[in-house]
DNA sequence: TGTATGCACTTGTATATACAAGCTGGTTGG
DNA sequence: CCAACCAGCTTGTATATACAAGTGCATACA
């Protein structure tokens, strides 16, 4: 047997999928649900609180429970840790270290992880392949502060991603896709014509106290691509 | 004065971000979190309840309440239609359409919609501006099963994801983001050269029935790029 | 006319209580 | 020794009740 609130929840997204209610309609009230399902207020106000949580109606004190408008029609879309992603294909992953040392800030680094010309960063460079393959160049910078040991690390071992998670959790990130030419360097690292397009990701990581990490992604165009899948669906009938 | 609940979670969130309690940790039953708050159980318990709601706290019943592993670090990036974000933008939005009529599915068409090869389909060309500058085609395939008024619909007033939308609210999509050279084609509608680098997003979106519809969105390399901003951090003391 | 008060309705918070159902560990009986 | 059972913990569902607080409307008053 479902349990009551289920059921009123049902209910409405029901009338709500057949049209009978629209965006911005008034929902019952709770004790008029109470009424209608012959329960507690306290159950009937369940169903809506939980409907609330998933985005289906918005209520306000006062002034009673409302279909909610279609939630922006924004799409999801997920990056995943390189080394995850191609472990989980099933494909053997590993990586090459470029370049691992310190360097001066110049004036863009600098203000790419806010911090003065001429600070001291950590500058990587790491190639990722998929079966040998190149499939990603990983070009980061550093800021010592949240990270002092991270020109040690074996990044054989670990990856940039894994050991600046595991010492200053990451708690927003910006991201910016685009499609260019590789540069010279670039088209070497991944062993790609230099006409051939490349999809750059660039991905600055915060921690609580501060910018982490500024990373350049390059993917060779023909090798890799970003996806995902989305549900948006509200009827979880649990 | 805040509610005895909020005080309740941040209590439980302050002792995580001391590292009192980890990953796996055990927290407080509910029966006593009543007891050392001096509330009732069912005040207790919606403190848990909603800390389990953000993904902070895991439950069982039989077992008890946990602290949750740090969600998967995935990120997640938005992709929104492209007139708003336009228009959002504080820039001019308008669009051309170059193709709006019947098809016959190819085989390879067929299976993207999983349809039937031969089956008819709608098929549109869509160049959107910004500020009179081409910054996407969109070539687009629609199942006519559910929305048959696809080819009446006049695309300068709406947009066909606006439309699609509103005649078959989408429950999933799939995406992929690749980098790509354009085809003569794409070229000659975004304006730009055959060796410019292309940003292509191909997306399926999904209606509670099935897939709706299947899209090629091409943005020239220098003048479009995906962006996003994320926020992972579960301290949310409403 | 315009303002103020208060009532009726809504959601929000909080309590006390009851029983159901899942899990664990110990005790009991074969 | 092992299995069955049960007691005691946990979370899950449900009710009845009370008061607080936000909103809108109608009524009463100046």
């Amino acid at each position: 047997m479902q349990p009551r609130y289920i059921k009123i929840k049902s209910a409405i997204i029901d009338s709500i999928e057949a049209g009978k209610m629209k965006p911005g309609d008034k929902v019952d009230s709770e004790n008029q649900l109470a009424e209608i399902f012959k329960v507690s207020r306290m159950t009937a106000r369940r169903a809506l609180t939980e409907l609330v949580d998933e985005g289906v109606l918005a209520r306000s004190q006062g002034l009673g429970t409302f279909v909610n408008d279609h939630r922006p029609m924004s799409s999801l879309l997920e990056i995943r840790s390189i080394d995850d992603e191609i472990l989980q294909r099933g494909h053997t992953y590993s990586n090459q270290v470029l370049t691992q040392l310190k360097v001066k800030a110049t004036s863009e680094q600098g203000a790419w992880l806010d911090v003065p010309t001429g600070t001291e960063l950590f500058h990587t460079c790491i190639v990722h392949y998929e079966n040998e393959l190149p499939v990603q160049l990983e070009d980061r910078l550093v800021n010592p502060q949240w990270a002092p040991d991270y020109l040690t690390q074996d990044f054989s071992q670990t990856t940039a991603n894994h050991y600046l998670n595991s010492v200053a959790p990451l708690t927003q990130a910006d991201h910016a896709i685009e499609a260019i030419l590789p540069t010279q360097y670039v088209a070497k690292s991944l062993a790609i014509e230099p006409n051939q397009p490349c999809l750059q990701v660039s991905r600055r990581t915060y921690s609580a106290k501060g910018i982490v990490s500024y990373a350049l992604l390059f993917h060779p165009g023909n090798r890799y691509r970003i996806g995902g899948h989305l549900d948006f669906s509200h009827s979880i009938r649990s």
